[in-house]
DNA sequence: CTAATAGTGTCTTTAAGACATTATCTC
DNA sequence: GAGATAATGTCTTAAAGACACTATTAG
């Protein structure tokens, strides 16, 4: 590295950001269990509402409309660092998916100046939002369906974010195999299945007859040898794994 | 929006990036042809040699290695704009396919400061490429195969922004309609099939006979009905054009 | 036994894979 | 006619789709 290109550098001749946020759009599988009928089983999206003061007791900016969790970014980390602990401190919960899917910095996006947003999602089983943190008031953590989306304030340009958060994720489950963020590192055909009706209504997916038979013969998903489970039916059934291993399927071709 | 909140935002409580830039992966198909022989079919990617001093005279960082394309973004610009207004100044290439693909943030990156990368793969026809501006020194921006890059030395990060660039082509080019981008708007079969063959050794893709058998049932390729061209071989070819419609084809099926 | 999910048998239909053959044109 | 790419014929094999049927177990 050249030392005196560095010291000459002067950053003063172009004009630099205001700011520069993560953002998160957490994706959680709620299943709904009901009498004698299937669970109905929904995707949803964690929002939170804008307080109407700041910590500082002064006006705070969209106050009152729902947003994705985030914050600013600090210097010595990078922007999936700073959703990471911004997610940890909203809502406890760490250690989980989390990806980056679109920067949003369209010049007025954001009232008070030039903010960036990077943006990610992040994949969070149910049963580890429902033991949410205590500090966080219910009234202003809340999961919704994707279809209410369309019907309550949203802050900033994040309608846009959120509409391309959907968009992502529904690409990455059908097309990687990001399913396996929702599910147990062991699981039936059916809770595998389940996870993608979530986001598609392709036939061969819906019927179970189908599924169960096109699970055995996928080169990603391996049979956890001899093991079963009780736990979605009376009858045992059988336990899959993910194998670890890139899939690209070329829309140009049928096989693997 | 709430005026009092905006003027009461101070944002000095944040430390901000001391720059933003837009950085540009240009790749190409470069096509060779040879006596009696099929043309040499490569993916190229497009780099610039960082010059030893600046504008202003003074010594350049990172000098002589290799780099992507970019700049500073403007207050008044989104980044796929600047990407768009540099890739016009360094080339004189506009109005081609350009996506962003992966922001680079990582604290110490830049030797200069906290400078944030928002990085974009543009697809350019080779022939616009070839019409490049007088104004730049051939030496300086030169074409490379991918496999000449591990060889050479790299700016910045910038070895990472490349790898994760060809990634991200590799897989837009197999699971989206990407390719059409390196193609006129009506194509033979053998045309696709070349672009397609940069980037895979699928058999399926391979096989003359298998892809022109193909191409005639995949649902988002229609046939240009009774046109032909000559452009590819002594015998005319049927010429075929991509339907305007989104394609995602799960992992998890076999049919669309 | 009933109800529910899991899993198999089997037949039909469709598509893939392989390989040979024909078509069209330039040189 | 040689040589190149384009395109089809046809046979074999594999997989998808459909539907009936069996298996297991809680209540």
């Amino acid at each position: 590295m050249n030392k005196e290109a560095v010291e000459q550098y002067d950053s003063s001749v172009y004009r630099t950001p205001d700011g520069y946020t993560s953002d998160i759009a957490v994706f959680t599988i709620h299943s709904e269990k009901r009498e004698h009928k299937p669970p109905v089983v929904n995707l949803m999206l964690m929002l939170i509402r804008r307080a109407e003061q700041t910590a500082e007791g002064t006006p705070n900016i969209e106050a009152g409309k729902w947003a994705l969790p985030g914050g600013f970014v600090q210097p010595d980390e990078t922007a999936l660092e700073a959703a990471h602990r911004e997610l940890e401190e909203e809502t406890g919960v760490k250690g989980i998916h989390m990806k980056h899917y679109g920067m949003y910095d369209r010049p007025g996006r954001d009232p008070r100046g030039w903010i960036l947003s990077n943006a990610h999602y992040a994949i969070v089983p149910e049963d580890l939002l429902v033991s949410r943190k205590a500090s966080d008031d219910a009234e202003d953590v809340q999961l919704f369906r994707l279809e209410e989306l369309k019907t309550i304030p949203l802050a900033f340009d994040h309608a846009e974010l959120i509409a391309d958060a959907i968009r992502e994720i529904r690409s990455d489950l059908l097309q990687t195999t990001a399913a396996k963020n929702f599910l147990p590192s062991e699981f039936t055909y059916s809770e595998l299945q389940a996870v993608l009706l979530t986001v598609t209504d392709d036939p061969a997916i819906k019927s179970e007859q189908a599924f169960a038979r096109k699970i055995k013969t996928l080169p990603f998903i391996a049979e956890a040898e001899g093991k079963t489970t009780a736990r979605t039916s009376k009858k045992p059934a059988k336990l899959y794994k993910f194998k670890e291993m890139d899939v690209i399927k070329p829309i140009y071709t049928a096989r693997y």
